[in-house]
DNA sequence: TGTATTTGGAAAATATTGTAAAAATTAGGC
DNA sequence: GCCTAATTTTTACAATATTTTCCAAATACA
């Protein structure tokens, strides 16, 4: 089974450089999706499932940082920055966002290609199978299905993504503050409390197996096995 | 719990200017243990374990890239490298090696706490020591879940800080001055008293365990192994 | 004996959950 | 396209539950 990669960049002869230098070096082992524009990435980006995301940042339609964010909210996947803008807060706004790499351009082919390798198999763990579980809850990412206890069950988005957080952190305390911005993003303003209120949606759809979302007082929610 | 993080670097400056930043940006979760030359590093890596390492290549005594070749023999832990060397064929023998990420000198100092940051979050599920033990009692800070005698216990938040900053400081006596500062902020005006309650209901949930909370007549507390 | 600590109980402060209705978004029909 | 109906999300507030604090009596210690 090969690595499925995604590149999102505008630019026509970055893109080929990559994409052959992967054919050539990669061979069979990395199967890369491109993309030439926000709007197709994120089409892509939330249609299907990417074990690494390299993104450009300025790009026409829907920018990388909204594509990481965008990305970040259905999954953990590896995402390597790939950029003319050198300028420190970019890079460090790129790492608020979740990134885990950042390259400038112009850059060496030979070493973007060996951050994607150690980042691939530092992430090898999460790679995003197409099934999650946990106790009598499992998710499918591909089939955006959810079946508690045998049941399959019908969730709101919001309350979809939220399970598909906990599950993506299962047995660690997720922070009120960690899921908002997972979810809401960085900026979100409004009232801390919301969460609180999908909490008792997701656990009330889930029906008995919504037991298995304990509240931490004043610490968050996690998932548990029971 | 804190992340131990060790740095290997002959240069005092840098040295002491990465010590100070991680102080004054971590504050209490990075542990930085640091070292001035390969063989000192060696030493480190072989007989303790590490949540991250920071490594320069040029160094007196055994060389860098010969300390990472010597943690990977052991561990997965995660490896930057830090460095002058901007050569490409030394960056990309890092990566052969098996690093996860690399800095040119001069660097920012956000950016490497940046990248510190996101690679402790990505190799978190592979983090080693999250327990902190003590006799019968055992406190994991990732779960935030407490155990007694084997079996898992419900603390209040207050309860938890306590007993988690007790673990801290295990084996030493805890003045109450110093738990109240610590947990109640230096501004704190209420009744001094205050603590003896939370203890009790500390030493009450914990159990027979509790027995390990030993008071110490005008000093304070302490927790030992008995 | 005087000082320090422990204990129990009740009031005060916080945090979480439940309910309901307003606002926003989406889907379908014309 | 535009409007309406249905669904989802957000907001606000009331009801519960939990935790923290305070106080005073009881106990232990030097």
């Amino acid at each position: 089974m090969s690595y499925r990669l995604l590149l999102v960049e505008d630019d026509n002869s970055i893109r080929e450089t990559i994409e052959d230098y992967l054919r050539a070096k990669g061979g069979e082992d990395y199967n890369l999706t491109v993309a030439a524009n926000g709007d197709e990435g994120r089409f892509l980006i939330e249609s299907e499932e990417f074990d690494l995301l390299m993104l450009d940042i300025m790009l026409p339609g829907v920018d990388g940082f909204s594509l990481c964010r965008t990305a970040r909210r259905k999954s953990d996947v590896p995402i390597i920055f790939l950029t003319a803008r050198g300028r420190e807060d970019d890079i460090l706004y790129g790492y608020e966002l979740g990134c885990d790499d950042y390259i400038v351009k112009p850059f060496s082919l030979p070493q973007l290609f060996a951050k994607v390798k150690a980042l691939l198999s530092r992430a090898a763990g999460n790679i995003s199978g197409q099934v999650m579980t946990c106790g009598e809850i499992s998710l499918n990412t591909r089939t955006f299905q959810v079946f508690s206890g045998g049941r399959e069950v019908e969730l709101a988005p919001k309350e979809y993504e939220i399970l598909h957080f906990l599950l993506r952190h299962r047995q660690n305390v997720c922070t009120r503050e960690a899921i908002l911005v997972a979810l809401w993003g960085y900026e979100y303003e409004g009232d801390e409390r919301i969460l609180d209120n999908h909490m008792k949606k997701l656990r009330k759809a889930l029906g008995d197996a919504g037991k298995q979302i304990k509240t931490v007082i004043t610490k968050g929610y996690k998932l548990v096995e029971l």
